[in-house]
DNA sequence: CGTCTTCATTCGCAGACCGAAGAAAGGTTC
DNA sequence: GAACCTTTCTTCGGTCTGCGAATGAAGACG
């Protein structure tokens, strides 16, 4: 059922499916892929030969033979992957095995310009590739979810609101020269979404992540792949106008848009308008958490407006998930006013099959989604 | 440049780069599919041989050997189309080269139910077939779109609002018992997005195509095929809640759907509410023409809903190009009104590369685009 | 008039994938 | 427990696809 990132049993489909748990043999590889067994079997075998597949004792026979089960060996290798905020960037490596290790986070501000953010990556990622070379791991790259429009072939940084200076700048190329390691860079929310779907929905052919952190970003997949659209601009949902914000300016140049009222910079703004001192969205959780009506009224009324936003993209695009992350997500009012509005306003067809919940693995979700995404692409 | 239907370099892929006019010899075909010159010179033996594909003379020379030029032959193979509305149905034969002949049109009400449609179809299905045979045509089949959800597996229709006794209704099969021909069926929007994709833009990945009749649908194109969603229902954007439209009741059982502020059910409605008496679409159409005034600012204003919502389209799902179809769509204002409000509300990295304008395939749009799917999907 | 460019075909070859046959290892049934 | 069926996996030809090099065809250019 998994998708085909690219082909259907190329190399990378495979790993694919046993890394999620779709198959444990060969034989369920045969039934997932509809290819011949001799085929299957050869395409395992290279794999092994590889050391990017390995067998793993024998199963529980169904009558007959008992399968060779197969799983993903850590073979020791590492990317190191970087979740990039406006405010802050969490750090660790990722094994092949999906584990997050060696995580760190550091609280400092991206609107300074790429420069600083070079030379403070740079530094970090030099001090994890050492420790992780230390533990006997080889570091195979980075990747890197960023928090803004980027093309992803060419690693560069397009067009973001609010951070001067960041517009065409070749995050990929500069980091990679100084970190003497091969770099991938793609947009948050792609990188989220990428990560939920091979780790946790892997026989999901369409789905929407939406990342509600300090910003509003969502991911789409599509096909089993990631969906960028024409510009490479696809997913964008925080600047669509909603009549609750009226007037109120963006970032963007426009007025009225969702992020205006319903991001987590937005709450912050709303909460110290109404006395609640806050720092972030960390501080928001858990006022909410402690039942802080303030803030809970408050995250209540963006998840409604970001429902409100969805209904349309779920009935246009007619998801089979919608996966909500970021800070924000993990604020469970939040989670129910999306829920409460989506199945109020789509149509029964498309509501009818439909998941709505929070990103499974965490805040780890972006750094497990650029892990993958390195070791994905940067294949032995 | 243009997107498979199937395969890079199938059968299907080769028909329709030569019929849109994107290639018109084989070099082109290389460098079009970035295949060898030898599998092209095969492939295109193969098609000539089958009669799908013909030498049409020789080009002109661009420094060296003149390129032997292929075009799509008429063949003399028809499909029969049928685009079917709430309160019409059009019909017509298509030919391989994308020309339909022998149109015509007929008042009926489609809620009445399957039955009566069937027979009216297979009626005038039958004169149809027998006119194109006497013609010394050969009909391969017939493609039909329909104004409402459609499992494009199955051919059955499925849960369409306001149209009782179609739920589940085996359209294809029925049809084709009494027709004595294979039936295709699908959603008209897809049917049209489709027809205009392939004879007008074969070169764009993503578009939208809207058909705003006397219901609103939309069909989606992505990668260069029919995008469907995860249960066939997308591309819905009528049953879109929007302000105007407050509390009034839709036949989809919410309240407040664009459909019930500018469908042209809806502006009907308006206008006659407003003592201007009309009866349908065309009646609308003719007094835009003739620069009605309440005629022009309900329409302009339809347009400006339509475009509202189409602007969260735009955004989250970044086309190439929204097109404009149905009978509303041959308004001017209305264009206008879509156009603005897009460049209005979107991001201008997305309306920077957007284009926007009205289906040029006219009224038989939704024809073409049957007798095409039919067509495609019936080679010999 | 020779040379260069473009267009197209022929032909041998490599790789992907298949299917039949069979081997390995287990159940099931009388 | 012996015969037989199931399931899993491998081995071994075979077919089919598509590539690339070589070649031919036909015109442009100096």
């Amino acid at each position: 059922m998994a998708p085909p990132a690219e082909q259907r049993g190329s190399a990378a489909h495979v790993l694919e499916l046993v890394a999620s748990g779709a198959v444990a043999s060969r034989a369920d590889l045969v039934r997932e892929l509809g290819l011949a067994a001799s085929t299957v079997s050869a395409r395992v075998q290279e794999l092994v030969d590889l050391g990017l597949l390995a067998e793993d004792g024998e199963g529980t026979s169904r009558g007959g033979r008992r399968p060779r089960l197969l799983r993903i060996p850590d073979d020791g290798a590492v990317a190191l992957a970087v979740d990039l905020g406006s405010h802050h960037v969490r750090l660790g490596a990722v094994t092949r095995t999906g584990a997050a290790s060696d995580t760190e986070e550091h609280a400092y501000d991206l609107t300074e310009g790429p420069e600083p953010t070079l030379e403070l990556l740079a530094g970090r990622l030099s001090g994890l590739a050492a420790r992780q070379r230390a533990a006997g791991r080889t570091v195979r790259g980075v990747g890197i979810g960023f928090p803004g429009p980027v093309d992803p072939d060419t690693g560069r940084v397009v067009a973001p609101a609010r951070m001067p200076g960041w517009h065409l700048y070749e995050l990929r190329d500069r980091l990679a020269e100084r970190a003497g390691l091969p770099v991938l860079v793609d947009n948050d929310a792609n990188v989220m979404a990428l990560g939920e779907h091979a780790a946790v929905h892997p026989e999901l052919q369409h789905l929407v992540l939406v990342k509600a952190g300090r910003g509003i970003g969502s991911g789409v997949i599509s096909h089993g792949r990631v969906y960028r659209g024409a510009g490479g601009a696809a997913g964008d949902i925080s600047h669509v106008r909603v009549e609750a914000a009226a007037e109120r300016p963006c970032s963007c140049g426009n007025i009225g848009c969702l992020e205006t009222v319903a991001s987590g910079a937005a709450l912050v703004v709303a909460l110290r308008e109404r006395g609640v001192p806050v720092a972030g969205a960390a501080d928001i959780l858990r006022l909410v958490r402690d039942g802080e009506p303030e803030a809970t009224t408050l995250v209540r009324q963006a998840g409604r407006h970001i429902g409100t936003v969805l209904s349309v993209v779920v009935n246009f695009f007619n998801p089979q998930a919608v996966l909500l992350g970021g800070a924000l997500a993990e604020a469970e009012p939040m989670v129910a006013a999306v829920r409460a509005m989506l199945y109020e306003r789509c149509l029964p067809m498309t509501t009818g099959q439909l998941t709505i919940a929070a990103a499974s693995s965490g805040p780890d979700a972006g750094l497990l989604g650029a892990g993958r995404l390195a070791l994905r692409e940067l294949v032995p």
